[in-house]
RNA sequence: UGGGGCGUAGCCAAGCGGUAAGGCAGCGGACUUUGGAUCCGCCAUCCGUAGGUUCGAAUCCUACCGCCCCAGCCA
């Protein structure tokens, strides 16, 4: 048996292909990636893509990921970043192993580097302001100028970056750039800056430094110092390859990574954007980076969203270098395939209408026997209390239902799910002609939910009994923005914001046993969608999220006739 | 008018000179103790447009059109 051959990716897509080829032609020993976030925000679901991708090749190909966190801007970094970054990324389920990294590991290296770089001639300390650079950097269509201080000696420039470091100067008195082209086509080639002044703290270095090197100078050389073969980014980072092998090309580094780019996320009726989720937990849009609306990893985890979901999800989307933007429909049908799976089914009414059979010994209660999940019989069944009196869902009556109404109506027969078909014989209204009861006959021949003489029933109804139910408050989500493209054409991002992206009921009842679920467990309300409990939940006031609505035809019907 | 990319169905996306995978959405139907799930069928004579090369082109060439990114001491 050949057990040497090059492992097999599960999908295929034009970075696997590189890295397969690279493979197999010998550029590379074995593939090294990494995850590089900067720690100034919250993971979204587009940071997902990127991970799955990134660990999923290391993976693949028998290689391994890092996390490296590209902290090379203190003003911007917060250590709780980092700490939620790294639960986020454990929770999608990869694992770094030995391999954490901090960009701000290598600040010593960068700085040799940066004097190396300026013992060669090919880097200076600039005095120019900043407006003054710019002013100097030209335009898309002119070239740039050069600096007045571009002709410093080399001792000048030494001597001036070591005062940079030892603090002599204020922020942004002087930069330190690197020598190249002012009148390169590529702006990233005219004179990029590669060390600022910022006297701030950093999270991990504290106020050891007061230069930091910029993204350009730290990412590349990074990625060579921990011997990264396939640097895998998005697509704004195309015009700045040429410049991160520039710096490769003109340094000392120890290993020779390539960059790669590949198209970023975008879905329909959300935003992925760092600054604009800043803004929205910021102006209090939102509860919080966790808040279930949000698609960042954490609020997808409070939503309930499942981990495979997501990477099901990355896996159907593909990899590629066009723009996109993917309908959210298509997340919502990985997460629901997950959830059909493996959640359990457990009953939840929503909107109570009380339901009072006749015919039903007072003072009576069976445990019925009800399958936990009947995509998997696995998980068992569990027994539930039924009695005289229940809650059933307001939805499901209608005094005069229309055609195709196939639920609960005066004088008609449904079958309450698991346990016995009943007939409403009375509809109970009050005052203002609202109804507030209904009252039934059952057949007790039907325990279990079949009858013995085959008699067919159209309706299948969820319920809870009423003395054994629990109240709870159940908060009903949908799309954070009502627009799929939420601020195009002129209009103002967050006036799309929808109004109605979270509904809170305070009166459901659900049974029991949704007492002992967990958080970060999703199950199913059977007919409604799937819920979890949220963390808000205490002993004695459950708190239910609802993860996502179960397919639901009936309302798509409605919807039709009503769009007629 | 500079540089770098991208254009295959409503959406995502395979395809790499031999005659358009797959998924999502949608539409029909079957089945059903969740109007869930499942199953079956339909859904690009055509690959941004126009020419050219070739026996043969979504794939090669040319021109044009459209869209995206770049002028942070952000990443």
């Amino acid at each position: 048996m050949d057990t040497n051959t090059t492992p097999t990716p599960e999908r295929s897509d034009f970075v696997r292909d590189i890295v397969a080829s690279d493979l197999a032609a010998g550029r590379v020993d074995g593939v090294v990636t990494r995850f590089p976030p900067e720690p100034n925000g919250y993971l979204h679901i587009g940071h997902a893509k990127s991970i799955c991708l990134n660990f999923g090749i290391a993976s693949e190909f028998g290689g391994r990921c890092h996390l490296r966190f590209d902290d090379t801007n203190p003003i911007k970094e917060e250590q709780e970043y980092i700490d939620s970054i790294m639960t986020d990324v454990r929770w999608l389920g990869f694992d770094w192993g030995e391999h954490l990294y901090y960009a701000s590991d290598y600040f010593e290296q960068l700085y040799e580097w940066a004097v190396h770089l300026i013992n060669a001639g090919k880097a200076y300390v600039d005095d120019l302001s900043a407006d003054e650079i710019r002013e100097h950097r030209g335009t898309l269509t002119e070239p740039g100028r050069e600096s007045p201080f571009r002709s410093r000696s080399i001792e000048e420039n030494l001597d001036l970056f070591e005062r940079m470091r030892a603090g002599e100067f204020p922020d942004g008195a002087r930069v330190l750039r690197a020598k190249i082209d002012m009148a390169s086509g590529n702006i990233n080639f005219r004179d990029p800056v590669m060390y600022r002044i910022l006297h701030a703290a950093h999270p991990r270095t504290g106020d050891d430094w007061c230069v930091y090197p910029s993204y350009d100078f730290a990412h590349g050389q990074s990625d060579a110092i921990e011997g990264i073969t396939h640097s895998i980014c998005t697509l704004e980072f195309q015009d700045h390859r040429p410049l991160y092998e520039w710096f490769i090309e003109n340094l000392p580094v120890p290993s020779t990574p390539h960059q790669y780019e590949f198209a970023r996320l975008n879905l329909t009726h959300t935003v992925l954007s760092k600054r604009v989720l800043l803004k929205l937990v910021r102006e209090g849009h939102v509860r919080g980076w966790d808040d279930p609306r949000m698609p960042t990893l954490s609020g997808i985890r409070r939503r309930g969203f499942p981990a495979e979901g997501l990477r099901d999800f990355a896996g159907m989307i593909g990899v590629a270098r066009a723009d996109s933007v993917v309908e959210i429909e298509m997340l919502e049908h990985a997460v629901r395939d997950v959830l059909n799976r493996q959640a359990e089914r457990r009953f939840g009414v929503i909107d109570p209408l009380k339901l009072v059979i006749e015919n039903y010994p007072e003072g009576q209660v069976e445990q019925l026997e009800v399958t936990n999940n009947p995509e998997d019989p696995g998980a068992g069944t569990r027994m539930v209390s039924f009695s005289r009196e229940l809650w059933i869902e307001r939805d499901d009556f209608m005094e005069e239902p229309p055609a195709k109404y196939f639920r609960l109506a005066p004088g008609r027969e449904v079958r309450l799910r698991s346990a016995y078909f009943v007939t409403c014989t009375d509809v109970v209204k009050d005052a203002s002609g609202q109804v507030i009861e209904l009252h039934c006959t059952y057949d007790p021949a039907t325990r279990g939910g079949s009858s013995p003489d085959g008699r067919k029933v159209k309706g299948t109804l969820h319920w809870v009994s009423a003395p054994h139910a629990i109240p709870a408050e159940v908060r009903l989500y949908d799309h954070l923005f009502s627009e799929p493209f939420p601020g195009s054409e002129g209009r103002d991002l967050f006036d799309d914001l929808a109004p109605d992206s979270e509904t809170i009921i305070a009166g459901a009842f659900v049974e029991p046993s949704l007492a002992e679920i967990p958080v970060g467990q999703t199950v199913q309300f059977e007919r409604l969608g799937y819920f979890c409990p949220d963390p808000d939940s205490t002993d004695g006031a459950l708190v239910f999220n609802r993860t996502l609505t179960l397919k639901d035809t009936w309302a798509k019907l409605q919807a039709q006739s009503q769009g007629r």
